[in-house]
DNA sequence: TTGTGTTTTATTGCCTCC
DNA sequence: GGAGGCAATAAAACACAA
């Protein structure tokens, strides 16, 4: 009704709208986009292809997207580098600067860049497991860095990334993480990363050859941060285990075959419910809009996807979804936290929580700007509280929660150490500290195209059911979306694959590494 | 409502690697 | 030389305060 002729005066405008000098992507495709970007910073032609096709852009604006994102990243962790090393370098916590690479030592942009864009390579693939985008982590690192404004010691408090962070944090400049200083060529050794079989799907070129030498790089800040409480063979930081949820190991699903969104999507599913739980910075503007949308508006979100393509009503979409976070903005608190760590629709469609999955980029803002005062340190442990408070309410996310409402005080106990991480660490720590230089970067290229191939083989399937389910699901979802005109949208998908992956997908994030092990474990 | 600052998108040029 | 990436830049879109 008002859809079809809105949409009739849409395509009207769409052809107007081709010749405006810039689009704004829509709430849909900066979801996609985002989510993809925080599985795969560098995504290969393929998936570059096949996500413009998903999302109804351009290959070009695909690739442009990414560039501007990373640079984005960059940007963003520069000046907290900047911030957090103006505030912590004195307290010399790491004085590891000696080398004269810092960043004004060096002409060559690159260099810097090398580090900078590895230590973002860390981030994602390094600590896979708690792989947290950058733009999480960007939020985790404000906040990070008003736990330290506000003299609160965040002992332990962080993630792997976090740690990686708080190297940076405590004093070491990202721009310092000269590889060459701390690491070996080895770094690159592939499998570290299960997952990162699975994210294979670029190939590690030019700087990216680093990356594996970055991921020891951190490492190595890691360990110099953690000193001897650094424990190689022991958990991480001599901390307990939590015992796993119930069912972490078990697949959630009870017919997988109809969770076409565990397969259906390998980009996307990719992306572990730690780094789904990124959403609440993605895209700031939005972020607020895709509550919305997810709570309420997914018909309008079928509608919205249908006219992906060059869709005015999206924009029309956009603008509501706008009004309502200005009409919204005044909540803010916890939120950034809280729907940062689950953007699932468990928590945007809470009834009692839409609140505490709306975040709206006034929130991002408020946590930025005046995160000093909303975002202290107790933050973390209220957030995490606020967490639970939902996470209690559905059982059947139980993996989710379990995993989830890890205290970030417990993040390197459970989170952290339980998953890959810790062995991939140690295991790639071996190598690197003991035959470190005795792996080649090509046969680390070539170990990672091995897993690469087994991963879009396997498509990572959690126990071993492979790529027909996924074919499958993935044709009956594409026919679905055919019947009703509708394209197929990552985050129609996304939709679906919330409700079905609170459960049966938060124990990917376990899964995932087991996944991947299992297939790394087939590999060798 | 308007001015200002910020963010996002697009473009271009350069560099590195294959 | 082509491909992919980054940096710089411009401009549109947006947010926010006055």
């Amino acid at each position: 009704m008002e859809e079809s002729s809105e949409l009739q005066s849409e395509e009207n405008k769409v052809s107007n709208e081709k010749n405006k000098k810039r689009k704004l992507k829509t709430p849909a495709q900066l979801t996609a986009l985002e989510k993809f970007y925080d599985e795969h910073k560098y995504p290969t032609e393929e998936m570059k292809v096949e996500l413009a096709e998903e999302l109804g852009l351009t290959e070009k604006q695909i690739s442009g997207w990414f560039c501007h994102r990373r640079l984005k990243d960059k940007r963003l962790m520069k000046d907290e580098a900047v911030a957090n090393g103006r505030q912590d370098r004195s307290s010399g916590v790491i004085q590891d600067r000696g080398s004269g690479l810092g960043q004004d030592s060096c002409g060559s942009s690159k260099h810097a860049d090398y580090r900078y864009l590895d230590a973002k390579e860390v981030e994602s693939h390094g600590f896979y497991n708690n792989e947290i985008s950058v733009a999480d982590m960007t939020q985790r690192r404000r906040n990070h860095y008003l736990e330290n404004v506000s003299g609160v010691d965040d002992t332990s408090s962080e993630s792997s990334s976090f740690l990686q962070e708080r190297a940076f944090a405590q004093g070491q400049d990202p721009y310092d993480m000269d590889p060459s200083r701390h690491l070996t060529p080895n770094g690159a050794l592939p499998p570290l990363n299960p997952k990162g079989a699975v994210n294979l799907g670029y190939k590690p070129s030019g700087y990216l050859k680093l990356k594996g030498e970055i991921e020891h790089a951190a490492i190595t800040a890691v360990k110099k941060q953690l000193g001897r409480h650094y424990e190689e063979d022991g958990p991480l930081l001599g901390i307990e285990f939590d015992p796993p949820p119930p069912g972490a190991f078990e697949c959630q699903t009870e017919d997988p075959a109809n969770e076409p969104f565990c397969v259906a999507n390998a980009p996307v599913l990719n992306s572990p419910e730690i780094s789904a739980a990124k959403k609440p910075n993605l895209s700031s503007r939005y972020d607020s809009h895709y509550t919305k949308f997810n709570s309420q508006d997914l018909h309008m979100e079928g509608a919205d996807f249908g006219s992906l393509h060059e869709s005015d009503f999206q924009d029309k979409q956009d603008k509501k979804a706008r009004q309502n976070i200005k009409q919204r903005q005044p909540y803010h608190g916890y939120n950034t936290h809280v729907s940062g760590r689950n953007p699932f629709p468990d928590l945007y469609e809470d009834s009692t929580g839409e609140a505490s999955g709306y975040n709206s980029a006034k929130n991002h803002r408020m946590s930025t700007k005046h995160g000093v005062e909303g975002m202290r340190s107790d933050s973390a442990s209220n957030h995490s509280d606020h967490f639970e408070e939902k996470l209690a309410i559905k059982p059947k996310d139980l993996m989710l929660h379990g995993y989830d409402k890890i205290n970030p005080k417990r993040i390197q106990k459970s989170g952290h150490v339980k998953s890959k991480p810790s062995s991939s660490i140690r295991n790639s720590r071996v190598p690197m500290d003991t035959e470190e230089r005795g792996l080649s970067a090509r046969m680390a290229k070539e170990e990672m195209f091995k897993l690469d191939q087994k991963a879009k083989n396997t498509y990572r399937d959690v126990d071993g059911r492979l790529s027909n389910e996924i074919l499958v699901a993935k044709r009956a979802k594409v026919d679905m979306l055919q019947q009703y005109h509708v394209k197929p949208s990552p985050v129609a998908e996304m939709e679906q694959r919330k409700i079905h992956r609170s459960a049966a997908e938060m124990p990917s994030s376990f899964s995932e590494d087991e996944t991947a092990e299992t297939s790394s474990s087939l590999d060798y």
